[in-house]
DNA sequence: TATTATAATGACTTTATAGTCATAAGTCAA
DNA sequence: TTGACTTATGACTATAAAGTCATTATAATA
């Protein structure tokens, strides 16, 4: 590497951690590319010579974010034997990378949950129709737990969360997959799926 | 109701409509003021003697979106005894309510899962890391299937899938309610209990 | 040091779209 | 029929932010 390249590169990776910061703090949705200058203490333009546009600054901010993450998942979850074993060290190893890149992940995973085009208001009581319906069942999850049915350490409410991201994982893989209209015994067997999936899993 | 309420109302509701229509086949980031005037068959000012501005109509689009199917499913799910059907109830239910509201679900979820910001080609490109990350997942449950470890009826694509909704739901749950900073135990707590929920979820 | 090449600047242009308001059209009671 | 009131219009204004480019500063080279 010459000492130009190097140079460039550092001023690259300058600005991209500028981004990453920016957008850890404000999310996307606050992102402009003026606080972007101010931020990394250059001129607008200056950042026009090292990315094409906004948008390839948002693609790189997002590549940066998952960089290695895959790779080392995958190395660590092809250590283990059994496929048991290889779910249990992905989960743990993804929930430490995100941990690792906590405010890039939390800004990531918000502003995807928030429909960002509302104003703050709108979207609060966005989550808090989520929440309700969340706590809705969390009772039905603690009823079971008292009647013995349900693993006695489930926190309720988190396992509300879980259900309703099932459900709507469900829904955008069959958005996604099914061209055709899907009539009522397609619903009921991906209904059935789910629960099967979700007792099991709750279940003593 | 007296008439000049009613037409005001039916206005009201044709604007709205207008507006879900647009936004289910456009999605949110594309959605304007102009358009939905233009769609609605009237001027852009008549807009505003309806609702406040586009974060009025943005939320009455979500409220319509959202509404009864709370009453609906709590409904049914009362309706029945145990907490295992009503946990079958509710995800059917609300898997139909989807469904009947195909459109905008479709808008809202996907809207909600690809980073709006980005063009087009780069939400093609963050999704397909999602997508090669599930695949990778889905190698695992293969094995698991094969080894007849795993319910052999799984689909291992969209279980990996729901492996990772799983993953970043306990994330967001973190987020939101942690505000200490979390360390390793509670990380390895958190894992375990994904793990827990997932293998038996998973398992014969 | 002088000349050329490269990098950086920031005022300016462009564009998109939210929101306004003077004007016009429509309605209805007296 | 008139005049007061309500509703609708769309050209216009305001604003935010992306992207440009002529000019200037810095570095490399002869």
């Amino acid at each position: 590497m010459t000492e130009e390249e190097s140079i460039k590169i550092n001023k690259f990776d300058s600005i991209l951690k500028s981004a990453r910061k920016l957008i850890g703090e404000e999310g996307f949705s606050n992102f402009t590319m003026d606080k972007l200058a101010n931020n990394a203490g250059i001129a607008k333009g200056t950042v026009y010579l090292y990315f094409k546009n906004k948008n390839d600054v948002l693609e790189n901010v997002l590549k940066s974010g998952f960089q290695n993450m895959f790779e080392r998942m995958a190395h660590k979850v092809n250590n283990e034997k059994t496929p048991e074993e290889k779910i249990r060290t992905l989960i743990y190893e993804n929930l430490l990378y995100i941990n690792e890149n906590k405010y890039f992940f939390k800004t990531v995973f918000l502003d995807e949950m928030n429909v960002v085009f509302l104003k703050k208001t709108s979207q609060e009581s966005y989550n808090l129709r989520r929440k309700k319906y969340a706590e809705f069942i969390s009772e039905i999850i603690k009823k079971g737990i008292d009647e013995g049915i349900f693993k006695n350490w489930l926190n309720p409410l988190k396992s509300g969360f879980y259900l309703i991201s099932l459900i709507k994982t469900n829904a955008i893989y069959n958005f996604k997959t099914n061209a055709v209209e899907f009539d009522e015994n397609l619903i009921k067997s991906e209904a059935i799926e789910i629960y099967n999936i979700f007792i099991d899993g709750v279940k003593n």
